[in-house]
DNA sequence: TTGAAAGCGCTAACAA
DNA sequence: TTGTTAGCGCTTTCAA
């Protein structure tokens, strides 16, 4: 079936030897040998078994992604988006992506761990960190190389890209203070999430030298779906007095807050001011269109890919630890 | 470093056979011998080199699956939401997915090609099938182990899940058309894929047998972004006579039609009729909810990946082509 | 410049 | 019930 590099030696009259050093720019190879070993292996159609290759070199070439699906209905253009990312800088390393899908939970460092001693994985690109991250302080113990999007509570003495979410929402919350609202909430994602905290202190801070106190009730929590952020908006629109802006904690459930308030009859920007965080391209089209913080997901995949190969293969890196400036996009969800 | 079989083999005092069979359930291994190896490769925290095992048994566990990203910007949830199918039903059967990301074109197929003589995967999921498919042609001719979400032109001799588009068009069309809606437009996804012709057939259909005429300036192609389908509805909204109705290809270019329309002053559901097709989470939270038609994605990845896995062992198939009845969703995007 | 041989970690046919 | 041996396809040391 599969043309190895027997045949080759075979059909060439040369050794195993010869034909593996000819194939890979040896230069101890004579031109004829080389030329003819390469002409042959061209007309027979030969790729290297990778698996071979790899069993041998002891590495992989191979990043390992692990998904954090929460559920079937797991629609998040957040990923699809990144993994674009990954693959772009993947490809140009020669490195192959493998994928796993697996919720947060018990079984989830036995995957790791399963990628890591099965020799699958050179190493790992997290995603969603968790304030105190149970992947995080296995993959440092191990040793095993990976980055990580986002950060975490306690020491941080590991390579990771974040934007800076504290910083963004201090700049959209300000924002917001500044056009006069002061009955402000706040659909937080899950606090274990340390994006989602760290979004939280942005607008805390923002809010408290404003003076601006936010009530227990103007502080909810979603699950970063569309659906969550509508009935966190219900809930925020029930109550006797209701907010006149409403942020989120991301784009998705900042959407839904929309419809919520779209399906009272209110309109978005006028009445109610609404707010996001991420910048999906559906905020743009939105209607109206959403005022939020740009987050370059893209070209985070691509950022983290880089750094971790340049770990995988012992390279020196500029800078380990990227804490990137985000800029606050303003559009029409919180007035002309 | 890791352990392997070998190690097991000296603290045991045992040949690398035995370990190996004692570890794989094999019955002629003494009951001791059994739970001595197995309670030292515990001990030892020994998990199988899955390359070694791999290159031995000569084939992967791995099944690839090759994301036609467009450009930077690829932002589709549709994706992940695919990607979380194959990967529950990978998860179950002991499978791994290796991800590329390749746009169509000229490098297309080597990519694919060397996934397989690189030995890396035993066979693939495709997504976005084109009315003239070389990869399908090419892995139908390679004699690799592959299934199909969407069909093709020509002869349907391969294992696929798709949705009828065409009914699920059809029956949205007559929909407007009860509803009394006579210039009805759509916005098509890229004729060269098959999944766009399909539901052109049914919007065609569904006109003709009411004998109205879709004029040729109310046919118009976007690129199945929500940017790509304001821009398209804007075009169809300056039209001297405007529709009074749009239909998009999917759900995302349907929601960008709705922005494009809302920011003219129009009110979706009453001044104009929006439809979609894909049943998007964001399509029940927009704003109109949207009218569209049901795609169980996340269950076509799961049915996809099972019939893969039964070909790769050569299990036999109950069907190997699996056409599924699409379900109108009727929402308010129509009007009430 | 070339080839023989060992070995990556594992499985399995065969022999004992 | 156990061990010896060969071999999956490849790279690389060592010797010629």
């Amino acid at each position: 079936m599969a043309v190895t590099i027997k045949d080759i030696a075979k059909k060439t009259g040369k050794s195993i030897t010869t034909v593996s050093r000819a194939l890979h720019g040896y230069n101890d190879v004579s031109p004829e040998t080389r030329e003819m070993v390469e002409r042959v292996a061209k007309e027979m159609g030969y790729t290297p078994n990778l698996l071979a290759q790899r069993l041998q070199k002891q590495r992989t070439d191979t990043i390992g992604f692990i998904l954090p699906t929460f559920g079937p209905r797991f629609s998040d253009p957040f990923f699809s988006e990144f993994l674009a990312g990954i693959g772009s800088s993947a490809t140009k390393y020669g490195y192959d992506i493998l994928v796993s899908t697996q919720p947060p939970g018990e079984k989830e460092l036995e995957v790791y761990r399963k990628k890591v001693t099965g020799r699958q994985v050179d190493g790992f690109v997290l995603v969603r960190t968790r304030c105190q991250d149970p992947r995080i302080n296995f993959l440092r113990e191990s040793g095993v190389p990976f980055v990580a999007f986002g950060r975490t509570e306690g020491e941080l003495d590991y390579p990771f890209v974040d934007e800076d979410g504290a910083d963004g929402m201090f700049q959209l919350t300000k924002h917001l203070l500044e056009r006069g609202h002061r009955r402000i909430a706040y659909i937080t994602p899950p606090m274990a999430l340390m994006f989602a905290r760290d979004r939280w202190q942005g607008v805390k801070r923002a809010l408290d030298e404003a003076g601006v106190s936010l009530p227990d009730a103007y502080l909810v929590t979603g699950e970063l779906t569309q659906r969550s952020g509508r009935e966190a908006a219900r809930r925020l629109l029930s109550l006797p007095t209701p907010p006149t802006a409403i942020i989120a904690g991301n784009d998705l459930m900042a959407l839904g807050a929309m419809s919520a308030i779209q399906e009272r009859g209110l309109v978005v920007g006028e009445d109610i001011a609404v707010a996001g965080f991420d910048d999906i391209p559906m905020s743009e089209a939105s209607h109206p269109p959403l005022t939020t913080v740009h987050q370059p997901i893209y070209e985070i995949g691509q950022m983290l890919t880089e750094m971790l190969i340049k770990i995988i293969r012992n390279q020196p890196l500029e800078s380990q630890q990227i804490l990137l400036r985000p800029q606050l996009i303003i559009r029409q969800s919180c007035g002309e």
